[in-house]
DNA sequence: TTGAAAGCGCTAACAG
DNA sequence: CTGTTAGCGCTTTCAA
């Protein structure tokens, strides 16, 4: 394997010390002549700095840790790429990990990104380990968390109105005449915040909060599958269940389709991301849009201003988010159901 | 923000020379007692070397470049996902660049990770830039394709039988008595592998290809419905469509249905990739599985046994795909459409 | 404007 | 078994 040419070889080349070289790749002032002479040699030998070498100087590695709970999940993985994508325009890479909820790989991911001396954090949809996120925040490590928030921590938070989702989707239930609305979350602050949005709709609505009706499932598919089946199974069945994401509104479809239940005239169904999930399935999801764009865009520019030291004032950025009424949902007509 | 300790300061308080700390970090032979108060110092600095530095001197970086065509597609994000678990299995991190096809980007992103020194790269699923690919061939670095291949090179990949996947959706739909079958692709090699599979059962079974009944996607789901439509809307329209992939598939079903067509009685689709999308669908999707968790591990594997050197042979692997088949095809009904 | 030289944190001979 | 020391490729004073 040939050596990769140095700052060293492109001085030689050029007739120059490598102080005048580093001078020109950070474009300081450099006499014209040289500096031309310089960048002939830089093309000539085709030239790449190394980012490590000048890392280690103090620089920046323009590497973003990327923590997130499962990139197989599409809402996830499009999350990801709006972020890798502004990322990129910045001019930073990121590393992505799967921490799966578990608060032991969170730690290790971070542990093994600060030996890389990543740049900053983006810890999206569930990020457990408070004690991990402590440590960033007190040795002042730039971290911004997407899609969550921690309302006791001073730290960057970009994410939607999770409260107001609930409660909007609650009140379209209601609206159409159901009662019996159950709840299939996940165990993350943002199912929390949707689920108290809900139970405020209830309220508001003067209907009673059955907490039976809420259930918790492990995020897979087949969890939530038996979990929906387990509620339908109730003598007293929901009407409707409204599912904190769309892969467990989808898990709750297929439920219902084993049951021969259908959708939605047996059962309103209601997701929440609005994923590509949403729109292929059968029917097409009633689900919440998130601007997930906007939120991705936001979030790294709130990290990369950190980074760069622009700013030093914490911002919690909460967007709204927005529901889509397809054809998963329908009036309530009771008795359909007694046969 | 307080400096990190180095192993300066480990060596320091633990009384020994920095070559000593540096030995028991890669745990070269030590003395026991110092070893144990090295150690000791080290936890209680909470010591963690610096990667950067250590790569500096020749060692690896421990991380790897993973191209991808779009991570949104959620074939490609499972992709990613197993990738990283097995990365994560063997202690190296992955960056994650989006190329959309575009070589520009690909040598674009190529470079910037060369300045990082990744240690090696996975190319996914459709990576056009063969010069790129030939130079990084040529600097000895490692490369593993994935989900690809290119015959002509020397290069390692892991994929499945595209050919085969190919033969054996036309042959399913042939049995079901299809006999115009188009095709909505992708500009991908996979895509034409698959087609050369297509086209050979068909001819196998004694029928005629049109050329004019393949066409081709920029990989949206807009553009895969507009020519789904378009497709349908021909005199001679065909009766079976096979999608590239399951987000063509799910867009010829969102092409037919609004065209007033039944799937599977007026409309035989099937897809590939067998991603949750195609169990979600509407009807549930006839597609190809694709051992994908294994086709990862064993590209990991492949990049990593070459990245630490011990293997020099260049393989090919190429894997067996399986039909699944759902609700999406049906025996074709002569007269059906003719009213 | 340009250059000499001292690091950045770690590894790897080479000595002892 | 342990320590000395010369780099790895780049940045950054400080002089010239």
């Amino acid at each position: 394997m040939i050596r990769k040419p140095t700052i060293y070889d492109v001085a030689k080349k050029a007739g120059v010390s490598i102080a005048t070289v580093s001078h020109v790749i950070n474009n300081r002032k450099v006499g014209k002549r040289t500096k031309e002479k310089v960048l002939k040699a830089m093309k000539e030998l085709n030239y790449q700095p190394s980012v490590l070498a000048s890392a280690l100087t103090g620089k920046r590695t323009s590497t973003i840790g990327f923590l997130l709970p499962d990139l197989a999940n599409p809402f996830v993985a499009e999350m990801a790429r709006r972020v890798e994508d502004r990322a990129h325009e910045r001019g930073y890479n990121l590393v992505i990990c799967s921490t799966d909820f578990d608060t032991e790989k969170e730690a290790l991911y971070v542990s093994l990104l600060k030996q890389k001396r990543v740049d900053g954090y983006i810890l999206a949809g569930g990020f457990n380990n408070v004690n991990v996120l402590t440590e960033l925040l007190d040795e002042q490590i730039p971290v911004v968390l997407l899609a969550e928030s921690y309302p006791s921590l001073p730290v960057n938070s970009v994410k939607v109105d999770d409260f107001a989702g609930g409660y909007e989707v609650a009140s379209h239930l209601i609206s159409l005449g159901h009662e019996k609305i159950a709840v299939i979350a996940e165990n993350v602050t943002s199912s929390r915040e949707r689920i108290r949005g809900y139970k405020q709709a209830l309220q508001d609505k003067g209907l009673d909060v059955h907490e039976d009706m809420i259930v918790v499932s492990d995020s897979s598919v087949e969890d939530a599958e038996r979990l929906a089946g387990e509620l339908l199974d109730r003598s007293d069945s929901p009407t409707a269940i409204f599912a904190c994401n769309d892969i467990l509104a989808i898990a709750t479809i297929l439920a219902a389709r084993k049951k021969n239940l259908c959708i939605p005239q047996d059962l309103s169904v209601v997701g929440f991301d609005n994923t590509l999930l949403s729109r292929s399935s059968d029917p097409p999801l009633t689900t919440v849009e998130q601007p997930i764009q906007d939120m991705c865009s936001q979030a790294i520019d709130l990290l990369i201003e950190e980074i760069e030291g622009k700013s030093k004032i914490k911002q919690r950025i909460v967007m709204l988010p927005r529901l889509i009424v397809r054809k998963s949902t329908d009036v309530h007509r009771k008795n359909t159901r007694m046969e």
